[in-house]
DNA sequence: TAATATAATTAACATTGTTAATATTGTCAA
DNA sequence: TTGACAATATTAACAATGTTAATTATATTA
């Protein structure tokens, strides 16, 4: 890499890094252009010399937040044999990060369509995040005989739809409302959906 | 009423049935506070005089779309007698006029939580609205003895959370990507929980 | 050191919600 | 019918947003 490229390479990171820790802390409303790059210390203009626009950032950010989800995942899926166990487990710690970052989750699930969510590359992005909690679980009860093939992929689109919907809820502060019935109310779910 | 009421009420459901037209047409971004204005016929700042600000207008509509949303549901729901039946015909009218209106299912469920969505008693409409869908099927299914109340209240929960995610992921162009995709993977999860 | 290329900043525009100041309209007594 | 006052509507203005163009500062190279 020559160094102007490692130079660019720093400055995009010095905006993501901005712009994640906003995203994580205050979430998306106050990620503005302004308050991004004030946090990275330079001005608002600045991060046009780096991104197209402010979605090209946020799009970054997402990515970064997948990838971070998926390393906190992967361990528990892993962490047991059993292949109930392992979507019990890896559902638990998909939603146990949208819980400890509620601003993410408004990025992931509750942005506007039009807005970054119309980008179909963020949109995979998104969809994709519940399959490494729920595929090697699901592939090992295939494996055993206990499903098919066809029942995994349905039974992973309910988990999918469920635990969104689930989530979306909670985070209305509707039902559940507290952290303890959310996760009892998850047991619940996955238990009627994998016995 | 006086007649200075009556006027006020006419004005306020000018403003109303304008952003009903807009949230209904273009979506909630489209829905700013000149485009309702000038939809109704007056300015901007006239709004004001009737509307404390412009999510205390917006809230009105949501009011106004779940008691649309529930005068298509009843009749689909009366239209048999069989309880698993009226919960598959609720469901899918519910499901039905949100695909219809994309718009009205980004105002009830995508909004940012910060913004419309935080006044307590819009979310609870929302979260109310699928009841009208569920509850009397569930409720014969208990008469007749088929279920507990206990499994039914978490029934209507994996009826919830499952069709408002699969929604969710139908509204960003995901999975199913057609409509007849989404009424096909409706009909098997519906099936999965009240058979 | 001077000339040039690169990168960062300020200024500016259109749009948003919202408020204050102003203009218009309607009502009613003289 | 006119004049005073109340009610209502409109324009002007503010702060914040994303974004672009013009300008300034910095680095590089001859």
């Amino acid at each position: 890499m020559s160094a102007s490229e490692l130079q660019k390479q720093r400055m995009t990171q010095y905006f993501i890094d901005a712009a994640k820790e906003i995203l994580r802390g205050e979430g998306l409303k106050v990620a503005s252009a302004r308050n991004i790059a004030d946090k990275a210390g330079y001005s608002y203009a600045t991060l046009y010399n780096y991104f197209e626009d402010l979605t090209s950032l946020i799009f970054e950010c997402v990515r970064d937040f997948q990838a971070e989800l998926e390393a906190l995942i992967t361990p528990a899926v892993e962490s047991t044999e059993n292949g109930a166990d392992k979507i019990r487990r890896g559902v638990t710690a998909w939603i146990n990060y949208f819980v400890q970052y509620p601003g993410i989750f408004e990025l992931f699930f509750l942005e506007r369509i039009g807005e970054v969510g119309h980008r179909s590359d963020i949109a995979d992005v998104i969809y994709a995040s519940i399959e490494p909690a729920c595929q090697p679980g699901l592939d090992q009860l295939v494996s055993e005989g206990s499903l098919t093939q066809n029942e995994a992929e349905t039974k992973m689109n309910s988990i999918r739809f469920q635990i969104t919907g689930l989530l979306l809820y909670y985070g209305n502060r509707k039902n559940p409302s507290d952290y303890t019935g959310l996760i009892k109310t998850l047991d619940r779910q996955i238990e009627l959906l994998i016995s």
